[in-house]
DNA sequence: GGAAACGATACGCACCTGCGTATGATTTGT
DNA sequence: ACAAATCATACGCAGGTGCGTATCGTTTCC
């Protein structure tokens, strides 16, 4: 992969060769990836309904149904009723479902670091803020 | 998104945004994601069989067949049997090919400086080359 | 020169995804 | 108080994707 090919697919191409670095990664925490982004979101604040959470992480709102209910049996999410709307769901992490990711974000940083290995931190810290420049920009 | 989210959820995000902003670019053009990678792939020079060209582009071989009939239909690509063993096809680019190309490619660039804007070009520099980075690093 | 490997092609299968529909419980607007 | 909107949930459909299998022509290797 060229450094002049198009930002798309040299976005592509790394964000290919990161997922596939980190699969194994989840597998051992046994995780798929799409739970590992529900936790994710659920460390960064709970989620007022499923609707909510579905948006934010850019997921089916019917498929993350079924996603919860493995979260929840496992015991590493909670949905409890919005006692100001009985029809929504509240969505958080238990203090299990916390550790889980917390441990599984740390591997995955491990696996992140070894792929970044050569670049040095003021690169990192500029490939970082101009990939979210880009994720978030118009 | 955040700049201190999980890299791949980065790539990610900045991929989606790209994509979603150069799919219009492409449909003006009468052209799928697919087909303008081949064609890409094919601008760098042509391929020697067209396994090659799908291992190259990660495509599907199987689908890579229809993808090259519709691309041949308009005259953008063509398959030559190759003399040298003419179990394998050799394509490459029509010279309407590599004009559509390169009119596509140059769409596509000004979306991409659009969306890169209010970053310097020493940024844009350090994103192009770390991204190369990370796709390529075992 | 005959067997095994290989490339292009066609086809089918399993999985994932987005999207639309339906239903029951609950809230909201008038 | 009643109609319309909203949320969680279930279900199905269509499109895309990777993977495996089969066939046919061609090449490679004993």
């Amino acid at each position: 992969m060229n450094e002049d090919d198009d930002l798309g697919a040299l976005c592509a191409g790394a964000g290919r060769n990161l997922a596939e670095a980190e699969r194994p990664v989840l597998e051992r925490h046994g995780l798929s990836m799409w739970q590992y982004v529900v936790l994710t979101a659920l460390a960064a604040g709970s989620a007022p309904s499923q609707l909510v959470l579905a948006q934010q992480i850019r997921y089916d709102k019917t498929r993350l149904i079924a996603l919860l209910d493995a979260l929840e049996a496992e015991g590493l999410v909670v949905r409890e009723p919005d006692p100001a709307d009985r029809r929504a769901r509240v969505v958080h992490l238990t203090r299990e479902g916390a550790t889980r990711h917390a441990a599984v974000r740390s591997a995955i940083r491990e696996v992140e670091d070894r792929k970044l290995a050569g670049l040095p931190p003021e690169v990192r810290q500029v490939l970082r803020s101009a990939l979210a420049h880009l994720a978030n920009s118009v």
